[in-house]
DNA sequence: CTGAAAGCGCTTACAG
DNA sequence: CTGAAAGCGCTTACAG
């Protein structure tokens, strides 16, 4: 346990240089182990007596370097714990390491599995994950071209489709590529994985047709939004198809919040013609929906039958539980961080499609039945 | 709108050797602009004609130089569309600007206000939040290792009890400040930010007795949590100081989980001797409970109280709407990235206390009635 | 297969 | 108040 620590006038100097860091090099002789807060490249080089280019080489190419100096780098390696520092590697080789995604609204639950999903993929590739919510306000333009520009992200995962890269000042063919999940922008033609919104909806619509329905209402989303328009065409085109009228007063006015889908409650009881099954954009609209009926002494599927989209965690456990569709979430996060990894090494567009979509699923639980 | 470009030959020599990069300098003579994808200092020195150091002074200490100098160097930054790239002054620095976030489940709704609260303060501050779940099998020695070493991190937020940095080999002076929030471990002292969970479960039983219920049981937490224990703890304290038996059999196992909840209805409705209201450990138990109650014909508050412990997003909207414990989940997000960032600015501890308790909340809401 | 050397873009004592 | 110069830790043509 004993262990004798020489440092040199050299080391000292730098030390007292660098002041306020507790710097020093050991060498601990019964070990025979370079002891060393931070060893650097050019430390293991001195333990391995090669280069630090050999060590390098090593490190990244080990098929240039002789067997025998790949088993003498690593050795030293262990024996000083070496790590290499990112900054110094992303730096010289003009990377970052890193991928940054950007949030419309990070307290919202319904990201977090999609973050998990583009969390596990990248941290699979070696690359971390950096986060911004869009709403902050400092986000705007300046941290994205900060993301974009300050050599701080090799790429960028868009969840808010409201946010135009396009627009953004600065050379377009230097930005490191950009890749859409969920949303998108019609204003540009950037590569986004997606989900089937208008088919989902159509299952929805034809789950309920299927069940006997035949006036079938609608809760939308918030109205600026593509996922809002996506599924409110595919009730209205599933509707058509079936032969079914969309008549305007059932289609309510929402925003994705459970508020809205307690206040679409208030109008379809104030309705005189009513329909008998809704297709709410979201599972928080469904769901405050029912809980709007339930207050006013109605219950679901009794009164009405409704399904929900989305099927997030508490779906299940709703009373009723909720039907509703399901999409894959952490599968579209795992797939846009695929894609966008692809093109970050790949460097073009041919390592995955410029737009991905993924289907939807109707699950069948409790809140719907027989007309 | 015409521009002509000029491209020195030492110019043309470095773009041929960064191969694949779209290298090149021009100067816009009708605007005055240097237009270059990513100008550094150099170019700002150029135009502002002042030295590197001097324009790198500007940006972090403007008052080390003359008014007229600010100006000139601002000027040439606005022209040529300077934007300092972070890699570079964090190798110099020996900083990061980023801090990490470890979560145990990134999956789980619970963590989204935390991560909200954690990233609204560390971006006003000018950092990055870096995330990893920890969950990733990847993640565990290995990429904390890294992110403590590789100067990745200028600081920790532990979300995951589980981790324990101290067992981290290397020097732990080295080590850049960490906090865990919400959860902690009892067998290191590093400070942290946490709910008072056994004074909110006490909040909980207090309610119930004070609504006429004497039998009052609980559905804990999973084993090998600190959450488990306060909680559970703060339960029988409270029970003990009303006089009231804290029966083992109405101590129900659990692990969070929708589905321990109903496990634990199915206990609850085995037994002889039943109690009237159920404390839960969170909130997703509780909803649990009720939806296991409700399928077998029972109903909440009419034939047991449910409290839960949390206030997540659905407790609100639930049927009935669950009378529960809030907990202010975006606050300690930024409580304790506060905390870290004046650790990490400040070097000591003295910019906070060891240990922060964030109070929680009662919200009756209608999973609770007199006994 | 290996090493010497230049350089990534910035910051910061040091000297003036 | 300002500039010349060293250096953060790594990588990579280049030459051997």
């Amino acid at each position: 346990m004993q262990s004798i620590t020489f440092i040199s006038v050299a080391e000292k100097k730098k030390c007292q240089a660098n002041s306020g860091e507790s710097c020093f090099e050991g060498f601990d002789e019964q070990a025979g182990q370079v002891t060393k807060a931070f060893p650097t490249i050019q430390d293991v080089a001195r333990v391995a007596k090669v280069s630090t280019a050999t060590v390098s080489r090593a490190l990244s190419y080990p098929e240039r370097v002789s067997k025998e100096t790949r088993r003498v780098v690593i050795d030293a390696i262990e024996r000083t714990g070496y790590r290499v520092n990112q900054t110094a590697r992303n730096l010289r080789r003009k990377q970052s390491g890193a991928i940054v995604v950007l949030v419309p609204n990070l307290g919202n639950p319904f990201f977090s599995k999609i973050l998990s999903g583009i969390e596990a993929t990248a941290s699979r590739e070696g690359l971390n994950v950096l986060i911004a919510d869009t709403r902050q306000p400092q986000v705007s333009p300046r941290l994205i071209g900060e993301y974009l520009h300050a050599n701080r992200a090799d790429g960028l995962i868009l969840l808010d489709g409201a946010i135009r890269p396009d627009l953004i000042p600065g050379a377009p063919d230097r930005r490191p590529p950009i890749v859409y999940c969920c949303e998108w922008n019609e204003d540009n033609d950037l590569p986004s994985v997606r989900f089937d919104n208008s088919g989902g909806a159509a299952l929805a619509v034809r789950h309920l047709h299927g069940l006997g329905h035949r006036k079938i209402g609608h809760i939308l989303g918030p109205g600026d939004n593509v996922l809002t328009r996506e599924r409110e065409q595919g009730v209205r085109s599933a509707l058509g198809a079936l032969g079914l009228e969309a008549r305007s007063d059932w289609f309510f006015d929402g925003d994705f919040s459970l508020a809205a889908g307690a206040r679409a409650a208030a109008h379809w009881l104030a309705l005189e013609d009513r329909p008998t099954a809704i297709a709410a954009a979201n599972d928080e609209m469904a769901c405050g929906f029912i809980s709007g009926l339930h207050r006013a002494g109605l219950s679901v599927p009794d009164d009405v039958s409704v399904v929900g989209f989305d099927d997030i965690d508490i779906a299940e456990q709703f009373i009723p539980a909720l039907t509703t569709i399901r999409q894959p979430r952490s599968e579209i996060g795992e797939s846009a961080a695929t894609a966008l990894i692809g093109r970050i090494r790949g460097g073009g567009s041919e390592t995955s499609p410029e737009v991905k979509v993924l289907g939807a699923e109707l699950i069948v639980r409790s809140s719907t039945r027989a007309a």
